[in-house]
DNA sequence: CTTGACCTTCCAGTCGCTGGAAGGTCTATC
DNA sequence: GATAGACCTTCCAGCGACTGGAAGGTCAAG
């Protein structure tokens, strides 16, 4: 399968898919013509990087993540490991962007937004 | 003053500053050795560019506030479209954090983290 | 035989810094 | 006056994860 067809079936952009290559995440065979010849493996793993980054993971977490998926041997606690640190940052970061929500909020409801020049907004950036 | 006073300041690395002064931001003039030399209306660009950032602005959105801090005809209905936009951004930002943080701790609750294989995190990720 | 849609590689740009190299300047101490 | 150390300068490269575009090869249809 070409990599239009690759790129159609795992909802990833052909662009992408070439650079998970260079980054040496998915080595798909080449055609005589030397056009890339994904096969059943090569969009298993396509799909897995989709969804995982889908999911907010970093690419090198998905390369771990792969090895994992590949490994019959794992131990899930591996995986979870990986999950729980991701998950960590993602609490890290709503918690942020609440904090930041509720500055810019209250600035936003105290500014009258009309045409004087008076505002609460350049105020408080300027203070 | 010098850059690393400044930097102590504003609370802006010294790199960030000599970067700020490359994109047109915060433009000091020299002394006689050719060294930076801040004055109080630069500090205070680089303390309003510091809080701005601090809020999630974009810097080209820092270059618009900034115009607008400087002009004193500004209408603050112009400050308020920026940061009601930005707020928008944050909370859809947040909205889909949520969903992430949702999906994610659902499977981390869901996978045993022992030595064995059997892994619905990794299960989920190869559907 | 040409058109158009694929494919290839490679290079540059995104955003907002950050690190480091190479070299100039200033201040204090010996 | 020499030297050390802490500043300062400019410039170039790299981060993450792509994305856009140029230049050129390949293929199927009409």
């Amino acid at each position: 399968m070409n990599i239009s067809d690759a790129a159609k079936n795992c909802g990833l952009p052909a662009k992408t898919i070439r650079y998970y290559e260079d980054i040496g995440l998915v080595n798909p065979g080449r055609m005589e013509n030397g056009y890339r010849d994904y096969g059943e493996d090569d969009l298993h793993k396509l799909r897995f990087l989709q969804r995982a980054r889908g999911l907010g993971f970093s690419v090198e977490d998905c390369r771990v993540l792969l090895s994992l998926y590949e490994d019959r041997n794992r131990a899930s606690s591996d995986v979870k490991e990986i999950a729980k640190t991701h998950l960590g940052e993602i609490e890290r970061k709503i918690a942020e962007l609440q904090s930041l929500q509720k500055t810019l909020s209250d600035l936003v409801h105290a500014c009258h937004g009309d045409d004087r020049p008076h505002c609460p907004i350049i105020n408080d950036l300027a203070r």
